[in-house]
DNA sequence: TATTTCGCGATCAAATCGGTCAGCAGAATC
DNA sequence: GATTCTGCTGACCGATTTGATCGCGAAATA
């Protein structure tokens, strides 16, 4: 239940991407604005291109941009193209588990578990994010003195 | 974003504790019963042990048991103690890191996302696992037709 | 044509994952 | 006290993942 570098990495390029919105960016300006290893962000950038939410162009002049608008984009659509599915069970999706005895309950905590992280993740847009306003939802989390407390 | 056979192990093993309140467990019949390998399960239940989440005794008519009342122990609670703290980020805690640019609302949102896994994972007891009374919160989400839906 | 920049596979060290093995340490039984 | 049962624990293992680097090819521009 960790989130990735790759995952991070991947929010945040796009994010770069989503405050720049003429003209492509180029993958060293990302790297150095949001301190990611260039050669590591080309790769986590190209998940993101054949999952089609940003385009690139080669050359001089080229870079990165996003393939739709940063309102349509939402962070659950970028951890998915970096890291698959969210919110697996043994690798294996909830809903295709059963478990048997005590236990039988389970999947619909596992169910839950993801049901509540694609309420945060996919109801904020790129264009929430840099914007600084997020959702009601996931603002009202946010929100909670508690849930800044370590555990 | 992913749940470990581990913790999946972890929470079925409990389960079955839970729902034999009398006298220990051999780890043998929790192996079979959830159908969890044997010598794996006895790592995780050692872990758990650590944790004083389950107690133990060896010999003959050993076994495991719950050191608590298994309404006070909750899914994070298990989770945790085989996997570590849930949500980290980078293995960071959310609340320790700060973004710079177009990111910085991100540690909002990672907050967000550990404080709703905990809604689910904090709020569902092994009580609650096993007599299939899930809380309110968590069957709402399980009960969402959506929340069933590969993506 | 030269330069810039992305595309992409190969490779790499370290950590993690899922699991097994073997031997030791208590607890009960005989 | 010896034996048996069962948990305790560290070592180990192969496969995969993670986080990253290298090198070269292929576009795009100048």
């Amino acid at each position: 239940m960790r989130v990735s570098a790759k995952a991070d990495y991947a929010v945040r390029a796009v994010a770069e991407l989503a405050a720049s919105p003429d003209g492509p960016v180029k993958g060293e300006r990302l790297a150095d604005s949001q301190d990611i290893p260039l050669q590591f962000l080309e790769h986590i950038l190209l998940d993101l291109k054949h999952s089609g939410i940003v385009r690139a162009r080669r050359g001089a002049k080229g870079g990165y941009w996003l393939a739709k608008p940063a309102e349509d984009v939402s962070i659950a659509d970028v951890i998915r193209a970096v890291e698959g599915p969210i919110a697996h069970v043994q690798s294996a999706p909830p809903e295709s588990i059963t478990y048997t005895g005590s236990a039988r309950e389970l999947q619909n905590v596992w169910i839950a578990v993801r049901a509540s992280l694609r309420d945060v993740l996919e109801s904020t847009s790129l264009a929430d994010l840099v914007s600084g306003n997020l959702p009601d939802n996931v603002q009202r989390l946010a929100d909670d003195k508690d849930a800044w407390e370590p555990r």
